[in-house]
RNA sequence: GCGCCCAUAGCUCAGUUGGAUAGAGCAGCAGCCUUCUAAGCUGCGGGCCGCAGGUUCGAAUCCUGCUGGGCGCGCCA
């Protein structure tokens, strides 16, 4: 598939002529300027050194090792001892026949085959609907579950929730507040720190208007946690409507709760224990993380006997690696950085391996508009939902700009730009592409033509078909390092390449009407680039139009 | 004060794991539709890659120290 099978053998005999030991695995780079041919190497340059020779001559000796090579038509060094290789055009229609042949799979791999993962994302408490904070985590999330089973993993998206803290009670006495007010008890205190969201206000409403028998009934103590129970049911149904919408589905929701049912919290701090890693202080459980390298003890079981967030976090993430899944994945904003060092410590005290473990930590989100930064939603006045976010940008919007920027990068985003609906919005830009091949290929239907494999491609020698099959044959690769890396955004850039690639070919060279070998060999580029780019937008979530 | 992240064109950001003359989009200017979607294409202008050292054939990229911004630093999660 990748241009440098045909040249690395033949380079690895030279070496070896010369008398060099080859790396494992040669690097070769895709030189940008043009001029430098389609594929480079610095070997001579990394050798040099060490053999006392100069990195041009000894360039130069390699070439001469080389001779002629077959489907290569020209190898020369350059500049200070790159050597560069161009390809024969047999090269691309090579890559370009194997591309075809792949089918709807262009872009997979199977470097995963084999392989479990375990991808734990979103993960919000439910505690009120989605904020358009969230937006990022979700998109993130998906996109890098996405990336791993498109490399071949076996993978299990899973959402992390806590139905049982002291978050959850606040919400219950909020809402159990509300449904006083509506009672007629209007003096009922409203809680401290309670939630003030609208939809607080909603759920109370519900309770009153379903429930009315039942909560007048109740002792204070049964109707609080009534409320409770309504309000999370409430708040996950508004979560799961709001990944629905993006198209996220969790394989797994894991309930904190079911750590303490099965003993495996206890478990843990006892292991811990045993390692003589826990000492009381003051009437609490301390977790002596300082002989684990971390700059201070933190406590790990309140005085009241409740454990802080760590012991349980701990133990999920002993339980994650027990249930055997060869990577587990967690995604995480910046809020969270400082708890993940610690836990990490923890499971590894435990004897597990974390490299096992990758962390995603994502940036924060700023929404800008018009250059002022927006924190509340202009209709309520209060926070930002995610629902909101969707219903004025739209889901695609949403899925792609909350991966087309690095992860550890603060991301902002143009609610402007993002409401843009035409030329300016880059979503649009790799949309508009996959909906011109399409029509294309409806155009050619009516005339009774179909891209054919059998279609004598040998004819493609235009620059921009041999680039446009150059960029097409790296998908693969694109894919694989977008996964290894955890970089989701690089296959928003990959696929901005390849839809300006298409764009230049589309300007430059005529498809439909010329003559019928030309006609045939650009309906199979165009339907290859087709199912690349269709493939990239499912990758990052976002939809794959057929007009526009 | 400590930990993690970030600093690249007027703005938002890429930068192929250390490579050759640092690239896109937006904004500005100038062009290209009697034929396949102009939501496209082409050209022009725009840079002390935050600052200062170091590592080496070679640094936007790696190391150290500054400066400026973000997120954390609880017996909250």
């Amino acid at each position: 598939m990748m241009m440098q099978r045909y040249i690395e053998p033949q380079l690895h005999a030279a070496l070896v002529s010369l008398g060099v030991t080859p790396p494992e695995a040669i690097a070769f780079g895709v030189p940008r300027q043009e001029g430098h041919g389609h594929l480079s190497t610095n070997i001579a340059m990394t050798f040099a050194k060490g053999l006392g020779k100069q990195p041009r001559l000894f360039a130069q000796e390699i070439v001469d090792a080389l001779g002629q090579v077959p489907l290569v038509s020209l190898i020369e060094v350059a500049g200070p001892g790159f050597i560069n290789i161009t390809f024969s055009d047999d090269v691309y229609h090579a890559m370009l026949r194997d591309l075809d042949a792949l089918g709807d799979a262009i872009g997979r791999s199977s470097v995963g085959a084999g392989r479990t993962v375990n991808v734990e994302y979103v993960s919000a408490n439910p505690t009120g609907p989605l904020h358009a904070g969230h937006g990022r985590n979700c998109a993130v999330g998906d996109t890098i579950a996405n990336l791993f089973a498109w490399n071949g993993y076996s993978v299990t998206r899973e959402y992390y929730f806590n139905n049982a803290g002291n978050q959850m009670n606040k919400l219950g006495l909020s809402i159990f507040a509300r449904v006083q007010h509506r009672l007629g008890n209007e003096d009922f205190p409203f809680p401290e720190d309670g939630y003030h969201g609208e939809y607080i206000h909603e759920i109370a409403e519900n309770i009153v208007r379903d429930h009315r028998v039942e909560i007048t009934a109740l002792k204070e103590d049964a109707a609080r946690a009534f409320c409770r129970k309504q309000g999370e049911q409430w708040c996950f149904a508004s979560i799961k409507k709001t990944l629905e919408a993006l198209n996220i589905h969790h394989d797994e929701y894991f309930n904190e709760d079911s750590l303490y049912g099965d003993g495996k919290v206890t478990a843990t701090i006892e292991d811990l224990r045993a390692k003589g890693l826990v000492y009381e202080k003051d009437g609490a459980q301390w977790f002596a993380l300082t002989q684990l390298g971390q700059a201070q003890d933190k406590v790990i079981v309140k005085s009241t006997g409740e454990p802080t967030y760590r012991l349980p976090d701990i133990a999920y993430h002993r339980d994650k690696l027990q249930r055997g899944f060869d990577t587990v994945v967690d995604i995480f904003g910046a809020d969270h950085i400082a708890t993940i060092p610690d836990v990490l410590a923890g499971v590894r005290a435990l004897g597990f391996d974390t490299e096992r473990v990758k962390v995603v930590i994502h940036q924060m989100v700023t929404f800008v508009e018009g250059g002022e930064i927006v924190k509340f939603s202009k209709r309520s006045g209060k926070s930002f939902t995610l629902d909101e976010l969707i219903d004025e940008v739209g889901a695609d919007v949403v899925r792609f700009f909350f991966v087309m920027r690095a992860v550890g990068t603060h991301l902002e985003f143009d609610l402007g730009l993002a409401k843009e609906e035409g030329d300016k919005n880059p979503v649009f830009y790799l949309q508009y592409a996959h909906a011109r091949i399409c029509s294309i290929l409806r155009k050619a239907e009516e005339k009774g033509l179909a891209p054919e494999s059998t279609a004598n491609i040998s004819v493609l020698t235009h620059p921009a078909e041999i680039e446009l099959i150059g960029l097409l044959s790296r998908m693969q690769t694109a894919v694989e390092r977008a996964c290894e890396n955890v970089e989701p955004h690089t296959i928003a850039e990959f696929l901005r390449d390849v839809a300006a690639s298409y764009h230049n070919f589309y300007h430059d060279c005529r498809i439909l009407g010329v003559e019928p070998e030309i006609e045939a060999a650009r309906l199979l580029l165009a339907d290859v680039t087709r199912r690349a780019m269709r493939n990239g937008l499912l990758l990052l979530g976002v939809g794959t139009p057929e007009r526009m």
